[in-house]
RNA sequence: GGCGCGUUCGUCUAGAGGCCCAGGACAUCUCCCUUUCAAGGAGAAGAUCAGGGGUUCGAAUCCCCUACGCGCUACCA
């Protein structure tokens, strides 16, 4: 076995950059660089039906922007390229025919009608699905007619019907399987493409990947993998399979049912540090337990040892709150720059690098900005007049009250902060016979037009003197027109 | 159906025979702080460790069975 250490992460480029390709290349990553090996990203693209010309990109996007770049892959180099499986076709096309040769493969000339009407007739007899083996055991004339004719073909692992397979999973120890359980499955296309079994095996061999890391769905073609090493005569590899991500019903995590989308964490606001966090929270813990950490901290303390065997529910509360705290940690300068990709361009920048800090406490995602601070940048929304009445009170006393605030700010000179008016405020509030706290929430409708708002004297500093009195005539102007 | 992998508070998890009548985090609830909402602080509630058998002086931890969940069972990956 190579002493070399190399993982890889093979995604298909079949959409939307996912979430469980980011959480493998987590793993894959912090293990590699643990041990200063190399981490590679493989694109397995033999399925033309789904290919998807743009995911290669979005892929290596999203990975920069958690920054889980691989050393080696598609655009960034390495010495084991190509890194796209259909620049490969020939090392497969050529693989299944050595297979072929050595009398562990052979062709199967079956249509998939046959194979259709096979499935069907299994199902009626309610028999698993499985290949009957028709072709397994053709004469040598057969096969030459049927070449000659130019049948198309797919080649199949002629599997031993004795015997097990046994492998070691770096997480859940030895697992074994019958070899009878496993039909002869086809490892080259009739397009001459590799089916992922095929290419899996043939690529970890030549890129001489050591540990292989993916997702529990692959347990059950481990042995088929085992097998085709053994077969070709290779080294196996280690394997480790992580348990799968989860949607709340415990199924594997979907689309449907969850945001898969790199991208729309991304959108939304969510830090790539708070991402990367929460994903390794599922199925793995730091040894000493402490739960905000970054990838740094994964890469000095990853061991499979410490992994799960059970799939966890990819809960976007915890991940939102986790968020949260990322955000609360940022300097105001540091939140300010991150904040500017969720900007509108006409935005006032300078008016939101002052209204960031303000909002630090509030935000769980980045891009919720716009939507909570829009006060501060164009027009007070509108808002019914009863919102300005005190909960004991009429639109009579709003007015009242405004008045008097009214009067209140105009006679402060700019610059001004709310030692300014505070104390005028208190004693506005003990003349009108009301709480000091119903008044500061008239002025907050009336400033923010609502009444859950940014905290109020920032709120007013940051808009400014003219901006606020004009607010408050306003809301003097409706509370009077309801009296 | 077959095969495989799993099963500790609602969720993420700690726990590798006695430290556990099970600890932390998120969520929930209460209180404090407070001009709102948050944030922060302090508490509360929440798991007969899926169930049943063993092994052992002693089991969440080891073994077996059952149940349940999930995955695979494609010329998808």
């Amino acid at each position: 076995m190579a002493d070399k250490v190399r993982l890889r992460i093979a995604p298909s480029p079949t959409g939307d950059p996912h979430v469980g390709t980011a959480y493998m290349a987590l793993f894959n990553r912090a293990f590699a660089h643990h041990r200063g090996g190399k981490f590679v990203l493989r694109i397995e693209d033999t399925d033309q039906t789904r290919y998807n010309p743009s995911s290669v990109q979005e892929i290596l996007d999203s990975l920069r922007w958690l920054g889980l770049l691989p050393d080696e892959g598609p655009g960034l180099g390495g010495d084991y390229g190509p890194y796209v499986q259909t620049e490969r076709r020939d090392l497969y096309l050529k693989s299944a025919h050595e297979l072929v040769e050595r009398g562990h493969a052979y062709r199967c000339f079956c249509t998939r009608e046959r194979l259709e009407a096979l499935r069907q007739e299994q199902a009626a007899r309610r028999e698993p699905p499985r290949y009957d083996r028709h072709c397994r055991d053709l004469s040598g004339e057969e096969i030459a007619s049927n070449l000659a004719e130019s049948k198309p073909y797919t080649i199949r692992l002629k599997v031993p019907d004795e015997g097990h397979t046994t492998f070691r999973d770096l997480i859940r120890g030895d697992i074994t399987f019958e070899n009878k359980e496993l039909q002869d499955p086809i490892l080259l296309k009739s397009d001459g493409l590799p089916v992922y079994h095929l290419a899996v095996v043939v690529d970890d061999h030549y890129m001489e990947i050591s540990h292989v890391v993916r997702a529990e769905e692959w347990i059950s073609s481990t042995p088929l993998h085992v097998m085709l090493y053994r077969f070709f005569g290779w080294d196996v590899p280690l394997f480790a399979h992580m348990p799968l991500l989860r949607n709340s019903d415990r199924s594997k995590i979907s689309k449907r049912k969850n945001n898969t989308s790199l991208k729309w964490y991304r959108e939304q606001g969510y830090l790539p540090e708070a991402m990367i966090n929460f994903l390794a929270l599922m199925g793995w813990s730091m040894p000493d337990g402490s739960e905000i950490f970054g990838y740094a901290d994964v890469e000095r303390e990853f061991t499979f040892e410490r992994v799960t065997t059970s799939g966890p529910v990819f809960d976007l509360v915890k991940l939102t709150s986790i968020n949260g705290k990322y955000i609360r940690a940022l300097s105001d300068d540091e939140l300010f720059e991150r904040l500017l990709p969720y900007l509108p361009e006409e935005m006032d920048k300078e008016r939101a690098r002052k209204v960031a800090p303000v909002l630090k406490d509030r935000l769980t995602r980045l891009g919720e900005f716009v939507e909570l601070t829009g006060f501060f940048f164009g027009p007070v929304p509108q808002y019914p007049a009863d919102l300005l009445v005190p909960k004991k009170g009429t639109p009579s006393d709003a007015a009242r009250a405004l008045e008097q605030v009214k009067g209140l700010l105009e006679s402060l000179k700019q610059p001004w902060t709310h030692e300014d008016w505070e104390s005028g405020m208190r004693v506005i509030a003990d003349n009108l016979g009301l709480k000091a706290g119903d008044l500061f929430m008239i002025l907050r409708v009336a400033v923010t037009g609502s009444k859950v708002s940014p905290p109020l004297y920032e709120s007013m500093e940051i808009l400014g003197r003219d901006e606020v009195l004009s607010r408050v005539d306003h809301a003097l102007e409706l509370a009077r027109k309801a009296s």
